[in-house]
DNA sequence: TAAACAGTTGCAAGATTGAGCAAGTGTACG
DNA sequence: CGTACACTTGCTCAATCTTGCAACTGTTTA
């Protein structure tokens, strides 16, 4: 009953691609930028966690210091403070300095804006 | 020794109090939604790798079947066919079968949108 | 100077994930 | 009917990431 495809090794056609409309495709390799595509992943994915997520919806608003983060967000310092950093060493947020205090902010308008629209996104879906 | 940092900088709040959550921050704990925050988290996860966020950039120009975007990226089809999978499970991308084809698409402009931001913002790299 | 507060960082345990191979499902066509 | 093609999915392995506690740096105040 089974019957082993056994066709050949990896090599996924390189003579014939008939594939999908009988060949009229061009596949274009993309001209975009490796270095510009990762680090857009990058980013993205600074983004792709809730809790790290929730601090930058916080931070839309204004700037905040690592301790009201903490209690607001009602968890561990230290575990902000690393999501910030992770979140910093993307160049998402930066850091400033005032006293003893250290408060971070959004990095510029183009990740407030898509925090936003990923949000807006993710209300919108069913 | 005394007096050396002459910073003299507004601090935001009186510099009487002890910190800054001398308890003025009252303020509401962001009120989105957290089903919402999860849910951006988790598309902005499935952007957030290289792979597979060159195959959105391959959909945002059309649609593409799995063989065609195998080839062009040059990896091996289950490769492809995982990936495209996670997009669909976070409904980044949708499929519709023709034939014995399944062609991908992006699932709307808003992830398009998304999609170009963030790639944009990653060129332009502060 | 020492103590207290604000943040950061180091290290190990734990969970989650992505890749690769192989086998399974499903469709078209001889 | 059965074969070839297109795609999917189980499976395991390895790499990655997050967290938690504790210790450390740095700043302000007594």
């Amino acid at each position: 009953m089974d019957r082993m495809n056994s066709d050949a090794k990896s090599t996924p056609t390189e003579d014939d691609s008939p594939s999908c409309l009988g060949g009229d495709h061009e596949h274009h390799p993309v001209k975009i930028d490796d270095s510009a595509c990762e680090r857009a992943a990058a980013i993205f994915r600074a983004l792709g966690d809730p809790q790290r997520l929730r601090l930058l919806i916080m931070l839309e608003a204004r700037s905040y210091c690592v301790s009201e983060l903490a209690q607001s967000l009602a968890e561990p310092l230290p575990a902000i403070s690393q999501r910030l950093r992770i979140l910093k060493s993307e160049r998402v947020v930066r850091s400033r300095r005032e006293g003893k205090h250290v408060f971070y902010s959004l990095a510029d308008g183009h990740i407030s804006r898509l925090v936003t629209n990923g949000v807006m996104h993710a209300m919108e879906d069913t």
